[in-house]
RNA sequence: GCGCCCGUAGCUCAGUUGGAUAGAGCGUCAGCCUCCGGAGCUGAAGGCCACAGGUUCGAGCCCUGUCGGGCGUACCA
């Protein structure tokens, strides 16, 4: 079910133009008493040499109505055209119901793949609230691929190696290994994680220590190893609860450190290739000499990309060379998205490069989906937001805000108390969740405690909350929605642009993967349940007291109308609710 | 210095490949529970779209410059 394409191909006939052509310059007007789509004439006008309001009075005449178009009318340059609402109904409605909370998707991925890198913590360092943003971003991005038909690999890339775990293990044989009696393993090690940062910024020696520790972890000390082990399960069994709580999965979890018998190979054919060159010691690729082979007209780059320090030791690039081409050689990836922030856009600007003069397969597929940090939090000062905290918070406020409900006994009188903890739960990672995907990503966020658990205005809980007062109508209803119905009955001026919205889904859905930004989605689904909630409460309207044959095209909608804000919550990560 | 990103209502932000009269939410003020769920709804006030040029039939959107903020700029990740 496409609507746009239905209107382009009614179109195309009195236009003598090809289809696609049409549905690319359909848009929706602005003020919705114009119509329900309009062709804008300006681009056409050159092709047809003809001014814009005489090509779209022609193309009035020319216009013969459909079952579904039922008029078309220039208005100056634009042709205005208003849709059989009956039709449309009757086209939508049951292509919502039969797809359900699958709505929305399409098969246009089918047979590609695409790697998407996020989340992504560093091992040994806490989960704070900047690691959300990759969290949730990646993991929308994944499932709106996998909605799209994509294969879908996405990577947990652990910072799991480097000189931090040689501060670590300095600390842990200089203050104790093992957590003191009530502190939980993790919090240990976070408490010696600032401790020893503290002292290694006052005192060299203690940073050289560390170094000397990492030293001996690269050499492969068993012994050292066996605490990095040790270390790493710790930081993982975390970072797993706050999955779950999320609904984080990945395909693949692959540390860094995993590429480390892979480095002296990709440096290997960095060499081959002719590109490696040595600067002050250390081993570089200049890619401003490289990068205009690559043609493409991209300014060029005039940072060298490291690939190996003065004293033999491999970087963060090299790493991140090796994991493209393992990930290129087992993936076999047409797009690879890296959900990292935005103060890193030059590594990958080089790393890029890189691999597209190395020729890696896919490498025109890379991706940095950049996006934009809290703010007000420095890891290194302590001063750290953890996000457990902010969810456990935002589940208090939730149940807080469950138990003040005048509607409290009738709602949930008859569910365990283990069920209205898990509706806490949802509703509050619902907001910090839906918080973080609803604007652009590349905005920075102040965190503010206040804004990040808001449950009322444009936030995740409000959606729930038009979703749940949906389940109850079709609860209440005792009967599930019909296949055929009176489609007239939506029809009128509150209903139809209900209607129209839930339509637009396929396209936000496609647009946000294109964009790799999921408050597309988000901002759909805002404009979607206020189109609902308008009508509803404005007007009063009543579903199961209409008289029959309203009732059941009105119990259309209203199915239709939970499935789609259910898909869409769904791809965002935020649960959909029955009751909240 | 150079590079990248951001600048739209008091605050946080939408604004499709340039298209009709720039839209939401929060906050403020005034209203709506004889309710299929008030975590909701209605209304009011609030804008030289940072500034100046340019391109165009048409610019919040594209180009150039200026200002303001953020980030990056070789051996951290």
């Amino acid at each position: 079910m496409d609507l746009v394409r239905t209107v382009a191909e009614a179109l195309a006939g009195a236009a003598g133009l090809p289809c696609e052509d049409l549905e690319g310059l359909l848009e929706v007007p602005r003020d919705e008493a114009l119509g329900d789509y309009a062709l804008p004439c300006f681009t056409l006008a050159r092709r047809l040499r003809k001014a814009p309001p005489a090509i779209a009075s022609s193309l009035a005449r020319a216009f013969r109505p459909t079952a579904l178009v039922r008029e078309a009318r220039a208005v100056g340059p634009y042709l205005n055209l208003r849709l059989d609402a009956a039709a449309v109904a009757a086209v939508v409605l049951p292509a919502v119901l039969e797809a359900g909370e699958d709505y929305g998707g399409s098969r246009e991925g089918a047979g590609r793949t695409v790697v998407v890198d996020y989340s992504s913590p560093n091992i040994a360092k806490p989960f704070g609230i900047g690691h959300l943003r990759s969290t949730v971003i990646g993991a929308a991005l994944c499932r709106i691929h996998r909605r799209l038909g994509w294969r879908v690999v996405g990577v947990n890339h652990l910072g799991d190696w480097g000189t931090q775990f040689g501060l670590l293990n300095v600390a842990r044989e200089r203050y104790g290994r093992e957590p003191p009696p009530g502190v939980d393993p993790l919090h240990h090690l976070l408490g010696l994680y600032v401790r020893i940062h503290r002292e290694a910024e006052a005192d060299p020696s203690v940073a050289e220590a560390g170094r000397a520790w990492f030293r001996g972890l690269e050499a492969g000390e068993p012994a050292r190893l066996a605490a990095w082990r040790e270390c790493v399960a710790t930081s993982v069994a975390e970072f797993d609860r706050i999955y779950r709580l999320l609904g984080v999965d990945f395909e693949e979890t692959r540390g860094e450190s995993s590429y480390n018998d892979r480095l002296e190979a990709a440096v290997q054919r960095v060499r081959e290739a002719g590109l490696l060159a040595t600067s002050e010691g250390a081993q570089v690729v200049d890619l401003a000499a490289h990068v205009e082979r690559l043609g493409g007209g991209e300014p060029p780059i005039e940072e060298p990309i490291l690939l190996r320090k003065a004293d033999g030791a491999t970087l963060y690039a090299t790493r991140d060379l090796a994991a493209v081409l393992y990930r290129a050689e087992v993936h076999r990836f047409e797009r690879c998205l890296y959900v990292v922030g935005a103060p890193q856009a030059l590594h990958f600007r080089q790393l890029f490069a890189l691999a597209r003069l190395l020729g890696v397969p896919g490498s025109e597929g890379l991706v940095h989906v950049a996006f934009g940090h809290y703010l007000g939090m420095r890891t290194r000062e302590g001063s750290i937001v953890f996000l457990e905290e902010v969810l456990e918070e935002a589940e208090r406020r939730s149940a807080e805000t469950m138990r003040a409900s005048g509607k409290f006994a009738s709602l949930y009188a008859e569910l365990p108390g283990e069920e209205l903890e898990a509706i806490a739960r949802a509703v509050g990672v619902g907001a910090v969740v839906f918080n973080d995907l609803k604007n652009r990503r590349i905005k920075d966020v102040e965190f503010d405690w206040d804004r990040i658990l808001a449950f009322d205005g444009e936030t995740g809980p409000y959606l729930q909350y038009t979703h749940a007062r949906l389940a109850s109508i079709l609860r209440r209803a005792g009967e599930g929605p019909p296949r055929e119905a009176a489609w007239g009955e939506c029809a009128d001026e509150r209903v139809a642009p209900v209607v129209r919205r839930i339509a637009g889904l396929p396209a936000a859905v496609r647009r946000a993967a294109a964009d790799h930004e999921p408050s597309i989605v988000a901002g759909y689904l805002l404009d979607l349940a206020q189109s609902w909630n308008r009508v509803e409460r404005q007007e009063g309207m009543k579903v199961i007291d209409a008289p029959p044959a309203r009732r059941g095209a009105l119990l259309a909608v209203v199915a239709a109308l939970r499935m789609t804000l259910a898909s869409g919550l769904s791809l965002l990560g935020v649960r959909p609710l029955a009751r909240m």
